[in-house]
DNA sequence: AGCACGCCGACT
DNA sequence: GTCGGCGTGCTC
């Protein structure tokens, strides 16, 4: 009798047997519909068998095998393998998140007609193309050189010309009938790349795959994948798990970028799987950034990875100037130094845009009343409403509860509560008192809530409709302002000594980024950071636009410490209705461990940075080992452990391999 | 995760 | 006498 195994999206590790008398290997990566308990649930078909381990005559029968679609192809099963393995998660919740979620409820997108294909434009022949600096010639050709797999870093900054290097990687792949998958961090990217890939490929087939996309496109994006129609995929950390017959290269943009972790469900890293994928498959994948995550950067220097470097500016621009400028003597106006003002001063006189960054938004992180203590707290965290005086509001950041700004303090009636600190809101209010002629445009989350704001912002900007821009990180990626000259950084003090050893890394990494975005076109750029440690090595690489030597000096700090990427870690996190509760399980769970714990350092239960989110109290537990093997067996073995752990009620947990956030 | 079964409080 | 609280146990 013929047995399907079925993966389904239960938080369950194992499988379920089923009956199928009219199935057979060709039924491998089907989606399936059976009976589970009193409902319908529709899984993945991920072997076939004669026999079951589960006790005989209480197998229930396959509702409907569906071959509706072509099946999903070993490798992308055993993508999804690897990555209930190496992030210990039930098989069936990787599979049903590497689906598209119309294909996972079973159903099948409406197929559009098949368009005109056959009149496909030519692409562009390589002398029509723009030429090529030496190094990007160069980086061009290691790609194109590669047999097999090989993990390539790109390593240039922005404006170095590394979009046209992975164009031209692609190009080759298209050449040779193959499919080219092409990651970016973030959703606002894919439009704009989209455009560029699509004029320098007229004919080809692109597919785009992100979280933003309607049900039905999503799913139809997926099947020209699939049946490899498609030729190149763009999008987000979740498009590494599109399936793709003949793939044949993949280019992870801005490697180092946090957004490809993610940080709920199955927590895996889009940059990892890839080059997992691309070591499965035997293929190249270009790593591409210009201030590489420490990891890739590690591997660069053991040549494990192959380094590619593209040193200057395509487009014969200089690096904008650097300095830093010392707080610590200076009386600041709200915030600013007279330096910084002056450069803004000189830009509104010259015509051309400025950028105050400033990584928070809102007017101020907290209200308070100073006689009687009392501060604006979100009841539901353990977090500051933070406050929006543009819209009267007190807000929390993480959970997203609001209320009316109060006329009094809620303890003691005093009407004079205070702002304390600094957000975007508050220095776009001071700079429009202080330069009333300019034109003053905040960019952060609350201005920009939708796609359309968003792109309404850019119109304004774009048509120099703005003198100076106060924003959060949002303006940090992936726009060219061909009229800003001057970016000033405020508040970066504050990441430098976080209690996050990674901290640093990004701080660096967003400081590089935003100071990319002035003087891109004729006119220089001007980058004035602001700090009270003006000889901070940080600070002083960017200075001298050394990502190398800061990355260098970080390592060695990393070394000696026994942090990535000289360990591998894993974060045990618990969720419940008090402290006591999730750290009592988190201490079970430390107990279970210490028998299957060899290489491997377990560390203290303790509460999470933000101790209380949405009024579940939450705790966190460490494990490290200096051999990613001896974690993995570790994790397995625990995991095994915990499911069999009697759970109070009320408490929730996960685990969190390789994790970014502490 | 659902969803059923199961044994104890305040309503018609 | 019933509706319903959510504790625990199972799902091929």
């Amino acid at each position: 009798m013929n047995i399907v195994r079925v993966a389904l999206d239960l938080p369950l590790p194992r499988l379920f047997d089923y009956l199928a008398p009219d199935s057979d290997e060709s039924d491998i990566g089907r989606r399936v519909t059976v009976p589970f308990g009193t409902a319908l649930r529709t899984g993945v078909i991920v072997a076939i068998a004669t026999a079951s381990e589960h006790p005989d005559g209480k197998l229930k029968s396959v509702t409907a095998i569906l071959r509706d679609m072509p099946a999903l192809p070993a490798e992308w099963l055993a993508l999804c393998e690897f990555c209930a393995r190496y992030y210990q998660t039930p098989l069936g919740e990787v599979t049903s998140f590497a689906l598209p979620p119309m294909l996972r409820r079973g159903k099948l997108p409406r197929i559009r007609k098949p368009a005109a294909d056959a009149a496909v434009a030519p692409a562009p022949t390589v002398d029509a193309l723009p030429p090529l600096l030496p190094a990007q010639q160069a980086a061009v050709e290691a790609i194109a050189g590669v047999d097999g797999f090989h993990t390539l870093l790109l390593h240039g900054v922005t404006g170095s010309g590394k979009t046209e290097v992975y164009l031209r990687a692609i190009d080759a792949v298209l050449a040779r009938g193959g499919q080219a998958l092409m990651l970016v961090p973030e959703i606002a990217l894919t439009p704009q790349l989209e455009g560029r890939v699509a004029a320098r490929f007229p004919g080809a087939h692109i597919v785009c795959a992100n979280s933003g996309m309607a049900d039905a496109a999503r799913a139809r994006g997926f099947i020209e994948a699939l049946t490899g129609r498609a030729q190149i995929v763009l999008g987000t950390r979740l498009a590494v798990f599109m399936p793709m017959p003949r793939l044949q290269l993949i280019v992870v943009d801005e490697e180092h970028d946090a957004s490809f972790k993610q940080q709920e469900g199955l927590r895996y890293s889009a940059r990892d799987v890839a080059i997992w994928r691309a070591h499965q498959l035997n293929i190249p994948i270009v790593l591409g950034s210009a201030t590489p995550s420490l990891e890739t950067f590690h591997h660069a220097g053991s040549g494990r990875y192959r380094m590619l470097e593209l040193p200057e500016r395509a487009v014969a621009e200089a690096m904008p100037v650097v300095r830093i400028v010392d707080t610590r003597r200076e009386k600041l106006q709200e915030g600013l130094s007279a330096a910084l003002l002056a450069g803004l001063q000189l830009r509104l006189e010259r015509g051309e845009q400025s950028l105050v960054f400033l990584n928070r938004r809102g007017y101020a992180p907290v209200l308070a009343c100073p006689p009687c203590g009392w501060i604006s707290r979100c009841q539901r965290c353990a977090a500051n409403l933070v406050l929006h005086l543009a819209d009267g509001r007190l807000r929390c950041h993480h959970c997203g509860f609001e209320t009316r700004v109060p006329r009094a303090c809620p303890d003691c009636g005093n009407v004079d509560l205070l702002p304390f600190g600094r957000g975007t809101q508050r220095l776009e209010t001071m700079l429009v008192e202080r330069f009333p002629e300019a034109r003053v445009l905040r960019i952060d989350r609350d201005s920009a809530s939708t796609p359309k704001k968003w792109q309404a912002l850019l119109a304004t900007i774009h048509a120099g409709e703005a003198d100076i821009l106060v924003g959060t990180q949002m303006l940090a990626k992936g726009h060219d302002f061909p009229l800003l000259t001057l970016v000033g950084a405020v508040g970066a003090d504050a990441a430098l000594f976080a209690a996050d050893f990674r901290a640093p890394e990004r701080l660096f990494a967003q400081l590089m980024q935003v100071g990319g975005r002035s003087g891109r076109a004729a006119l220089p750029g001007e980058v004035l950071i602001q700090t009270e440690y003006p000889d901070h090595p940080l600070y002083q690489a960017l200075v001298e636009h050394d990502y190398v030597r800061f990355a260098r000096t970080q390592l060695d700090e990393r070394r000696i410490a026994g942090f990535p990427p000289f360990s591998f870690q894993a974060m045990l996190r618990a969720e419940a209705r008090t402290m006591e509760q999730a750290l009592d399980f988190l201490a079970a769970a430390r107990s279970a461990a210490v028998a299957l714990a060899a290489g491997v350092t377990l560390y203290d239960p303790v509460p999470m940075r933000l101790q209380r989110l949405m009024t579940l109290e939450r705790g966190q537990l460490l494990v490290e080992s200096p051999s990613r093997p001896a974690l993995q067996a570790f994790l397995a073995a625990w995991m095994e452990a915990l499911y069999a752990l009697k759970m109070p009620a009320g408490l929730r947990w996960h685990l969190d391999v390789d994790p970014l956030e502490f």
